[in-house]
DNA sequence: CATTGTGTTCAAAAATTCTTGAACCTTGCT
DNA sequence: AGCAAGGTTCAAGAATTTTTGAACACAATG
């Protein structure tokens, strides 16, 4: 009675459904992705698992969503990169399985890993770049002022190098929550 | 010697050209931005002024970075909204001119204004209408479910609430640097 | 070793976001 | 009031990003 090629001339909200509350906390994290530059379809996925407490599998993520296969696989792919979903391999089947990581400072940590880090990088690269270029500089005023400025941004840069490890420090305080603390 | 309407017949870098320098820094800041998710004439406008010395006014913005009219003010509305330029009325000029702010903490915490305390409200918008569609949920196993995710939820947001005045607070210790600063 | 179940890739389509520029305000000047 | 300079708006076009789905790869199974 749940074969998956159920029909297509309805709505079809699929065979496996969502309570409302799930649509609201998914259309939370879809916000909040694309708050943060990530796409949609990101926060569609990690909302969904958030909200379940059994792994699901791609074709789960599939149809409760309603998006693509390429767009589960792809937006799966990234958030385990981000190691905001983790995932099993039951044993005696061949799919994969995913939940959401729901402690707030492995989210944090693995965000700004993918994300600040590596702008913290390629800026260095940038920085230098910009002081050989200060050389050839056409007036001495001109490389002057540009000397300024390129200490300010290593300023910058040295500042925000010091910031993200302590925000990551920060916000695992007090993660745990009354509830069961699998760490 | 300057006249700004000189010729369109070749490439045309401008009358008012830049700095190799100064270009690479226009560059960072473009990457920059839109790493952000802010639009990149928004990286190029800031970067350009925070090479200058003397405030610009919209036409020289237009015509060194060789940008519409339209970006240009929208631009450079916008980077006033985030505190990270200011505009000065020389007495006698009708020309508003532009100045980029230089100071990280501003620039942290006019971004953290305008993009993370929007987010934070809604989220509590969003939790309490959550918490209401929580109350039709389907079966009472559900509803559980339901409440812990609640339950954690407001608890993100409690540590994000502590953490961006935190952020911001950081962020300013040792701002200056050894040149003069204007504080 | 052909087949089936699972997942990945990637070029093309769809959706979204950014930029442009012409029309339109507003203000100051004569 | 008429005019011109300075700036804003916003619909349309351009550019970019995201999504899709069909083709592909891989491994386990009969």
């Amino acid at each position: 009675m749940r074969s998956s090629t159920d029909t297509e001339v309805e709505p079809y909200v699929g065979v496996l459904a969502m309570d409302e509350w799930e649509s609201a906390v998914i259309d939370l994290f879809l916000h909040a992705a694309s708050s943060f530059g990530l796409p949609k379809s990101y926060g569609q996925i990690y909302g969904l698992l958030f909200c379940r407490d059994q792994a699901l599998s791609m074709d789960e993520v599939m149809d409760l969503l309603q998006i693509s296969k390429g767009s589960a696989s792809q937006g799966l792919r990234a958030l385990r990169q981000f190691g905001a979903v983790s995932s099993t391999f039951a044993p005696g089947d061949r799919k994969e399985r995913f939940v959401a990581e729901i402690r707030l400072r492995k989210l944090v940590s693995g965000f700004l890993r993918e994300q600040a880090d590596p702008h913290l990088d390629k800026g260095v690269a940038r920085l230098k770049q910009i002081e050989v270029l200060l050389q050839y500089s056409g007036s001495k005023d001109s490389q002057i002022r540009g000397a300024r400025r390129h200490e300010i941004l290593s300023g910058w840069h040295r500042q925000m190098s010091r910031l993200l490890p302590l925000v990551k420090m920060i916000v695992g305080k007090s993660d745990r929550l009354p509830q069961k603390n699998k760490d």
